[in-house]
DNA sequence: CCGCTCATGTAACTGGTTACATGATTTA
DNA sequence: TAAATCATGTAACCAGTTACATGAGCGG
């Protein structure tokens, strides 16, 4: 019988060391808060979350508070008590080990799966526009195109101070635009079909 | 003491009805594949999630089989023992509630985390892109360059027959291109910066 | 007869969500 | 003094991953 690799597979919380897999998105980019906004407190990283547009940051407490745990566990940070005023809060830093870690997420070298094609719940919706009546394909269509209008024009507005940050903001920007366009595209390709088979 | 919903949450195990939450686009997705080719086997589903080039279907038995299971307990697919030749196997079918769960999460209307600002791990790291050296920064970039060019070479000979299926693929071009050429601005507003700084 | 594809599953784990819960301090 | 903000957490749950496991039929 096969000897499993499963049985290297330790549970990680009895502080033995398992296999350590890539860091999460979230993993990397609460790393990456620390390294960039210095120490803070686990509040202000949620609370970064929770600000950011994008459905992907939850930014539940229930996520935030036992990661910072974690991290301390396995020496990516530490923590010390600090008084804001008269009231407590712990104040995380990175490591040297944390910054290898952030490091080793941020890349180089990039792994596929982080330039490769994104999820876009939009473009998988797509496939299966044929299960809708012509009138709910332009509704369909039309609210898209109305939700990404809004949501350009607040992207557009907004403004980042840091180099990175502004670039980080063009990217958004210039992804929004991208699908309006392919937007116009599907609208275009609809009516002719339609046109077509009259 | 106030009253929770929590209460309301009975383990939907046992066949009682908790609070219905919105298809997962997994969910969706199985839901929009059986719509649309037909009664098939959750191995062809599976098949059909690990042929995709995003990283974002894993098509791992450990979702497919025991998804396909859940709906068959809420009454969303029919299944149906089949022969293929002298193999057996299990054909679903989805029922009048599955086209209407399926219809739910495909929308009109749209629930804004659809519509708005995906989810871009590249975007994210950009965010961090300081906390590297000017050398490892314009590797960072050349290394996602070359990678979304490869990538776009793929998109581009690959075909799709459906309407559909060639107009999502539309979109997947189009933020291909649309990132190269944020990466472009990037690229050049970086180099800037540097020779800003001499 | 070997290896590939078709076909179906399960057990253990884990990362993250939802909802609950508390309490001090600041500001209107 | 009421409401908002700062601040920290936990318990229950769940969806999805990883890895294991099995077996039939088919093509070379």
């Amino acid at each position: 019988m096969p000897q499993g690799l499963r049985e290297l597979a330790v549970p990680s919380r009895n502080r033995t060391i398992g296999p350590v897999r890539a860091p999460s998105e979230l993993e990397g980019c609460v790393l990456g808060h620390l390294w960039k906004h210095g120490p803070c407190t686990a509040y202000s990283v949620r609370s970064a979350m929770l600000e950011s547009p994008s459905s992907q940051w939850s930014g539940s407490a229930g996520a935030i508070y036992p990661l910072l745990q974690r991290f301390e566990e396995r020496g990516l940070v530490r923590s010390r008590k600090a008084m804001r005023g008269e009231r407590e809060s712990w104040l995380y830093t990175l490591t040297a080990g944390g910054r290898g870690r952030f490091r080793e997420w941020l890349g180089p070298p990039l792994t596929p799966d982080v330039v490769s094609i994104t999820a876009d719940p939009l473009r998988t919706r797509m496939y299966f526009l044929g299960a809708l009546s012509t009138r709910e394909r332009s509704a369909f269509i039309a609210s898209a195109r109305a939700t990404l209008r809004r949501h350009l024009e607040e992207l557009e507005t907004s403004s980042a101070r840091e180099v990175f940050d502004r670039l980080a903001l063009r990217g958004a920007i210039r992804m929004t635009h991208a699908r309006l366009a392919w937007l116009d595209e599907v609208r275009r390709v609809i009516a002719r079909g339609m046109s077509a088979k009259r």
